[in-house]
DNA sequence: CAGTATCCCAAGCGATACTG
DNA sequence: CAGTATCGCTTGGGATACTG
């Protein structure tokens, strides 16, 4: 079976895209990751408008990717702050990827902003297509299969 | 230095969304990765309009991720088709992490469309942090390091 | 601080028609 | 086959004002 066959209305990439896929989204989960948690940082960090921010937070806690949460600091009045879930860890990746990408091929390598390390020896962390045996492949070795049984399901 | 400090005009994620981040590039991109490489075949297995495929195609190959090849197979006339420059093979590592979430999280997994594997053995595939010595690291060792130097240069 | 509400313009997009 | 051109509609988004 061709991919051109395909249904593609269950597709991962696809599904991923419609939640992701978008300008602001990935800006605002790269601010998280890195510790901008409340409203007003990410507003004036990012440069987005309230509203958009709003709706984008909204978007992204309605999909168990961010959660609001209400703290009080010492002294202070309480405040919100968006954490991420064990869901919203996954996209790390995906983050991962995109800076990996951006900085490889779209920005001056000596104006990188940010290296990713393991937090243990310190040692420079890229992204990689990793075998079950936890070996590591070129990206010219990746191949893909396609399930038969899924693909077809939908199909008239 | 803080992240909410950080000038982000020259930052990775922003650059790379610039370009992936868009609700179908994606997906045009996973067809082409796919062996979908024709306008009209992109046209009716994505299911998009020709203005924006159209759109779409000339600003991936304007950023050297695409490359328009013209072609002739074997008695009929000349066609064209888009085939991924070395550039956009890198693109592919974004592509997987987006499959991964999306059937990680979003999708049924029984549902699941297409599984990724090393060619050269049948094993399947997933993403990974791979350190420089190639050792695989989990998502809870990673850790991020601000370059002073860039991230200051353009702050007032 | 953490948003919601409104207004209005600009961009995106599907449908359709047309060209080499 | 491989697009470009045009047309209206719908959505996105900045600016601003307002609320608990």
């Amino acid at each position: 079976m061709k991919w051109a066959d395909v249904d593609t209305t269950h597709c991962g990439v696809a599904a991923a895209t419609s939640i992701v896929g978008d300008r602001w989204i990935p800006l605002i989960l790269r601010d998280v990751f890195f510790g901008v948690r409340r409203f007003d940082d990410l507003l004036t960090h990012i440069g987005v408008s309230t509203a958009v921010l709003s709706n984008r937070l909204g978007r992204l806690v309605e999909h168990g990717i961010l959660a609001k949460v209400r703290y009080r600091s010492e002294g202070s009045r309480h405040r919100y702050e968006y954490q991420l879930t064990e869901r919203g860890l996954d996209l790390l990746l995906v983050q991962l990827a995109l800076a990996d990408f951006g900085y490889e091929h779209l920005v001056d390598a000596d104006k990188r902003l940010v290296d990713f390390v393991d937090r243990s020896t310190g040692q420079r962390v890229r992204l990689g297509l990793v075998r079950e045996d936890g070996t590591v492949i070129g990206a010219d070795s990746l191949g893909m299969q396609i399930n038969e049984a899924a693909a077809s399901e939908h199909q008239m």
